[in-house]
DNA sequence: CACACCGTAGACAGACCAGTCTGGTGTAAT
DNA sequence: ATTACACCAGACTGGTCTGTCTACGGTGTG
């Protein structure tokens, strides 16, 4: 009477994606140190074996919690993909998202920035998650530009990636307007480079 | 017999100078979050009661570590003054010192945006701090394109910060040497459009 | 029905944290 | 010698944190 378990077949259990969502949303608004496990569960509205459960751990659940924000970035960039038909057609829709992010209610800058802040040691799981989005975004920018017929497609997308990350930086901790325009007058000086 | 105590006559102490060198030092490479108090005292060679003799508070020295930085900050831009003749000087003066520090050994990213990563009240005293330093750097930053004759000092400015904040932290979490070209290539367009 | 699995409910342990308290030592000026 | 002060030494409190544990209830399937 060996059981099949057939996970996959079962429902998708509710607890454990409410509490992922707790969990992105406290994490992303206060941040993955501050926010302790007691109260992902309580406001998760499962009890304490559930969510062990599911997460062998307060660290891994932050992992996958970057990962589900990983996971958000590439479906975007997958459905540019299909809805645009030029490289800048793409690149200039990734910047529309970006600029207005910054200027979004609610914005608390770049999750994997704000997380990495508080996981210095760069063998860490969540540094290597955060490692590992980045340079999937920078290939990703760099193929754009590279699909432009750019020149030099990597120093661009290091040009793009600097602002974006500037961008996140000052619009979480001054000026959100100033930093949007910053932003859009930047990724034009690029592009205009690009034309060049 | 009352004592006049005249505090400021005494040879300063050793043991409050000692604690925030160490606070510095931790609070740079390891977050203000992660490091506790104990570690401080053992390291600074003192003991609790004169840690808490000098620092009322954990975060009362979190906010006197960073108006450390901010003066060092606000020293290195005077001694611009001194040093250079013309604003562009003096902006070129900033620009080499950040583009050094980001290539440097040891460089964790600014210490002001990882602190406040940590502190997402913005009434909160270590957000204040990070605010003041972050306005009076912008407004110095502005003062110097307007001593250029730059058309839109303001813009500039925000077009300046965005460079450093993406610097800064595409330097800590990625690659520090094209975060370092990146950020040239951005300064030098702005100051590009400011002769224009 | 019996079983497997979902989830609830909350006590509990062990570690770590910030911050307070008592008492003692060395030194320099009065 | 007495007073004042900087500092040492470390126990202690009260709180919070992560993570483990036992015990029970509901539900759909074979």
């Amino acid at each position: 009477m060996t059981t099949l378990t057939p996970d996959a077949v079962r429902p998708a259990t509710h607890a454990k994606l409410r509490i992922l969502a707790t969990a992105d949303r406290l994490f992303y608004t206060e941040g993955v140190h501050t926010v302790g496990v007691d109260r992902i569960i309580s406001e998760s509205k499962v009890t304490k074996a559930t969510f062990y459960k599911y997460y062998r751990s307060k660290d891994a659940l932050i992992v996958v919690y970057l990962q589900g924000r990983d996971r958000m970035a590439r479906d975007f960039l997958a459905s540019l993909d299909t809805n645009c038909d030029t490289p800048e057609q793409r690149l200039r829709g990734v910047v529309n998202e970006i600029s207005a992010q910054v200027i979004r209610g609610g914005f608390h800058g770049c999750p994997f920035i704000n997380a990495a802040a508080q996981f210095t040691d760069p063998a860490h799981p969540v540094r290597q998650a955060v490692s590992a989005h980045r340079d999937w975004y920078g290939r990703s920018i760099e193929d754009m530009f590279r699909g432009m017929g750019h020149a030099r497609p990597g120093d661009a997308a290091d040009d793009f990636f600097l602002a974006r990350d500037g961008a996140f930086a000052g619009a979480n901790l001054g000026d959100p307007i100033g930093a949007h325009t910053a932003l859009l007058r930047a990724i034009q000086r690029v592009l205009d480079e690009s034309g060049a």
